[in-house]
DNA sequence: ATCAACCGTTCCGTTTACGGAACGATCGGA
DNA sequence: TCCGATCGTTCCGTAAACGGAACGGTTGAT
């Protein structure tokens, strides 16, 4: 590793950083798997890239700690957007994992002023379901099925939604989600927080 | 710029990548307001990402070319996916560079095998309307609409979807984005890349 | 008015990612 | 069986990203 400093932790102020391994690098696997998807060697690649054969040997192998300016080269040269190449490295320090039927990911966090949303992606694995206490007065919550049959909302008024469609509820009661039918349920999430604790 | 040497093009294989603007790179923008949205210092985040202000001051000036080391560091500080610095970047080969009428926001990428899902946040504002070139063969386009009137799709064949609707259509051709009405339209995009196109 | 604390930038020596040029290995065609 | 072409890795000098320390500017308490 490089800049891991001992850290005699002089912490003027923050509680400093959580430990975070620094995982989410396997930028160099997943290169070399999209290059030999197309079937291109490792210098055919540095060429059309525009880098050199070393740095996308040391990249691939996971020698080197690439600059923003060669992954986007070498993600320009793949045809791929710069972020595929770290694709599901994701790994954010908040990812929520809400219970075991429900397979839920933290998107994204929008603080928009007063209001705080977060945007999951969830799957319900076909049969399964699963309850969600109540949330604080005022958070909603807003899904977009994409695929399956959801039944979801508050437990005494259960909503339906079938691919494409979106409901919402107030979540400030008991609420849950099921999958009917034979398929997994994937959808949207957004839950709307009025007025949240600041981060 | 930095290795932009002037190539007198060997060119033993392929005609050289496109010329492919830097652009994408609009990363210290992103995170000096993510910063300041956070309400913190400069020398507070160098801190708790464990970097040199030196560093984070460059890297939001423009004046450096970060590492990945870096970005992941900064990224997991401010507890935000590694993508979502590099954000509206999605600025593809695909020179999908969406303009200024429609306000995008990519959230998250998912790397399924042999396809690449990007899925956005999409902000129309009222009246206005947007064209976008097509994209690769085989791309679509998902949108789903949460507020407003959205008219998208092929040019040649709009699509309309108002709240709570779904539309998608093939994206391999001109295409575009306008809000109908009073109001603002706020959607999410999902663009579906399948993989292997090679030469 | 003074001063300590902090801000963001700049300077500087060290570390390291960079491209080019080697290297041995592998593969086809003469 | 050569032998030229290309493969991916390694070596090396250069360019630059790195962290630490200084800088001047601003703020708030004494």
């Amino acid at each position: 590793m490089h800049h891991n400093r001992v850290e005699p932790q002089p912490t003027t102020t923050g509680p400093a950083p959580p430990a975070l391994a620094a995982g989410s690098a396997d930028v160099g696997p997943r290169v070399r798997a999209l290059r030999e998807e197309r079937g291109i060697s490792l210098s055919e690649l540095a060429r059309r890239a525009s880098v050199g054969k070393a740095t996308l040997s040391g990249l691939e192998t996971g020698t080197r700690n690439p600059t923003l300016e060669t992954l986007q080269a070498v993600a320009a040269a793949l045809a791929v957007p710069l972020t595929a190449l770290l694709g599901g490295a994701a790994a954010v320090a908040t990812g929520a994992l809400r219970g075991t039927a429900v397979d839920i990911a933290l998107l994204r966090v929008f603080d928009d002023g007063p209001v705080t949303y977060e945007l999951y992606r969830m799957r319900v694995p076909a049969g399964l379901s699963q309850t969600s206490p109540a949330h604080h007065a005022g958070v909603s919550e807003h899904v977009t099925v994409f695929a399956g049959h959801l039944r979801t909302g508050p437990l005494d008024h259960p909503l339906l939604a079938g691919p494409g469609e979106y409901v919402e509820w107030r979540a400030d009661v008991p609420h849950g989600y099921a999958a009917l039918g034979g398929t997994d349920v994937l959808a949207g999430l957004l839950i709307r927080y009025p007025r949240p604790a600041p981060r």
